[in-house]
DNA sequence: TTGACATATTCCTATTAGGGAATATAATTC
DNA sequence: GAATTATATTCCCTAATAGGAATATGTCAA
């Protein structure tokens, strides 16, 4: 079985990095895809491209003004990611206190090293 | 060029969903491959699989006992893409406090629909 | 209609993936 | 050493890229 599709889910499609590139930039404002291309320095065909992928799972919505093309970041479609990723947050944060527990004790028994 | 292989980053390491599922089982407790083959009934090589490319990303720490080897999930590992879901936090939430106070005003109003 | 501009699609190609099956390696036990 | 258990690696195969170049589609203006 080949590699899942980009297209498959936002987990998919967050792995390229000019994606997420695209996302941050569309994330405070929507924008037409030459500015896109022009702040990414990326070819014309390839944003379009990405942007697709992007469309498809949901990550960004297109609007049609004229000739432009804007986009903007769907940025409840990245909430899936995040609480993903928070499922973990709880073990690192424990395991941060306990060396600044460990590192605080040091520090008032006067041990060095 | 073809997509970015799954061992370049965390990214691109946990598009897969197996791995994901892995790596949950792995938060809590380290395990030995023959327990997630078991728990996740997949196939013992392909587990294999996903546990080397994880340790490449460093997302698993692995330790030897015996023949067994006890994988455990490196939590720390996965925070730059929480941080990275993290930058549109703010945004979502903005957004849901705004169809609140806009759901409140209504109800205020005596409004329907 | 013609032309200019903005964006999308198609074609091409090298590279990667992931499952299954078979096999290899490593550690333990007898 | 031989058999057993636990895990890793290799081979085969098909599907899916992402970029570059060329081309198509769509919209507006004169």
């Amino acid at each position: 079985m080949p590699r899942a599709a980009t297209t498959s889910d936002v987990f998919n499609a967050i792995a390229d990095p000019r994606r997420r590139e695209i996302l941050v930039h569309l994330a405070l404002q929507e924008r037409p895809v030459g500015d896109i291309v022009a702040a990414l320095r990326v070819a014309q065909p390839s944003v379009s491209k990405h942007l697709k992928v992007l469309r498809h799972v949901g990550l960004v919505r297109v609007r049609r003004e004229g000739r432009q093309m804007f986009y903007r970041t769907n940025v409840l479609a990245i909430r899936p990611l995040f609480d993903w990723a928070a499922i973990f947050e709880r073990y690192w944060r424990h395991q941060l206190v306990r060396v600044k527990e460990r590192a605080e004790r040091k520090t008032e028994t006067g041990e060095s090293r």
